[in-house]
DNA sequence: ATTACTTATATTGTATACAATACTAAAATT
DNA sequence: AATTTTAGTATTGTATACAATATAAGTAAT
């Protein structure tokens, strides 16, 4: 479900829901900020309608939590719920591999492989933003070529809440040379059609990641 | 003065999100069937905007989906998709097992105890669908006792989908006595802190439930 | 001084009005 | 006959208007 270009789809309460949702991830609003429906409208210059329905879907995705009569309040994404994520993750990436390496198509399994090039060559450069970006590309394609609905929504959905900590946690000495290793362990078992040589190297790419997480927190 | 969507001392917003949600899952709205907003909102008797904030939601949960200036289509939850779920909860609920345990309040493991009682006292009495109910609740209170936003909305949303099919598989001669057992054998490891029991009983059990729906499902 | 009770104001909840877009089908053109 | 044009309609997207509720401040009563 790509939408469209820029910051966001095209209606505008899609955009102001990106918005939201980038801000809040960012920290632009913090934990105990209480929103204002008027005053967002007219800090982005549109009427409180597309505001509200894109805090209603901030809502359902527990991003903040709305008291009825009252306001919302910002719940935002706290350290231990990114720690969670990883161990969420560590316990259903296993699942996705398996599923994947059964499922994926020629294409994108090309695709995984011209990532992996790509990274490499960004590794080189040391250009870590772009590197970032390539690693969610990613794993996105797993979490699609599972061709589970519910399955790829949760990851997606948590893949997007970590990406800052992910992007830290690549910029920290040695860990993107390491990642693409293990990236390209991923790649070689998906290619081999290896399920259980896919299912570990995808465990162990989480675990890594995960304890260079948890360094990064102290 | 409410009219139309029933009482409740939630916002009609809210009423809407549920009854959608509960006409999607059971049914009523299937697969490819589209939402037309002033419809819904003549049928509820409300206006349009509740009705929209509503179907924002669903979007967001995945059950239906909006093509912009065109209109909604309702996604449903397929037969592929509860296998999924029950796949995914598998996989997950060895580790809501781990941290419930190290995490439940003494107030919830006698709630456990005593549902457990309930369940035992109404399977005796075959009444199948207060057992479902009082299912819902012992899972939902092991979920709220990890002390984990994300893990618990995973679980919580992914229940819901499965409520129906859940209810059907406890309905399948024998089954409720020996979901009966597993639940006991949950609520002891509980009662002695036993982690790894815990774990190995809960994972068995939704192993158990799985194998029961895939039966129901042929 | 404290409590209870108004009054004022801010904010959300809902309904309606208007604008933009997509679909349909009939009319016009070739 | 086929294609394009165009008018009309249905439906969504956005803005505004109105209603309900909650917070805060000030006033009266004890």
């Amino acid at each position: 479900m790509k939408k469209g270009v820029g910051q966001g789809g095209y209606s505008l309460r899609e955009k102001i829901f990106h918005r939201l949702r980038e801000d809040i991830i960012n920290g632009k609003y913090k934990a105990g900020d209480s929103l204002v429906e008027l005053k967002l409208a007219e800090e982005m210059g549109v009427s409180r309608t597309p505001i509200r329905e894109a805090i209603r879907q901030l809502e359902l995705e527990g991003l903040v939590s709305c008291i009825p009569n009252k306001g919302v309040i910002v719940e935002g994404v706290s350290r231990q719920d990114i720690e969670d994520i990883y161990a969420i993750r560590e316990s259903l990436e296993g699942l996705a591999a398996r599923w994947a390496i059964e499922r994926i198509s020629k294409e994108q399994l090309k695709e995984l492989e011209d990532i992996c090039e790509l990274m490499e060559f960004y590794t080189e450069k040391e250009d870590l933003d772009h590197v970032g970006e390539l690693n969610s590309r990613f794993h996105e394609i797993i979490f699609e070529s599972t061709q589970s609905g519910p399955l790829k929504q949760v990851l997606s959905d948590f893949q997007f809440y970590i990406e800052n900590t992910r992007l830290a946690s690549l910029k920290t000495p040695g860990r993107a040379r390491q990642s693409l290793k293990e990236h390209k362990a991923i790649v070689e078992a998906f290619k081999n059609r290896d399920v259980d040589a896919g299912e570990l190297a995808l465990v162990e790419h989480i675990r890594n990641s995960r304890k260079n997480v948890e360094r990064l927190g102290r």
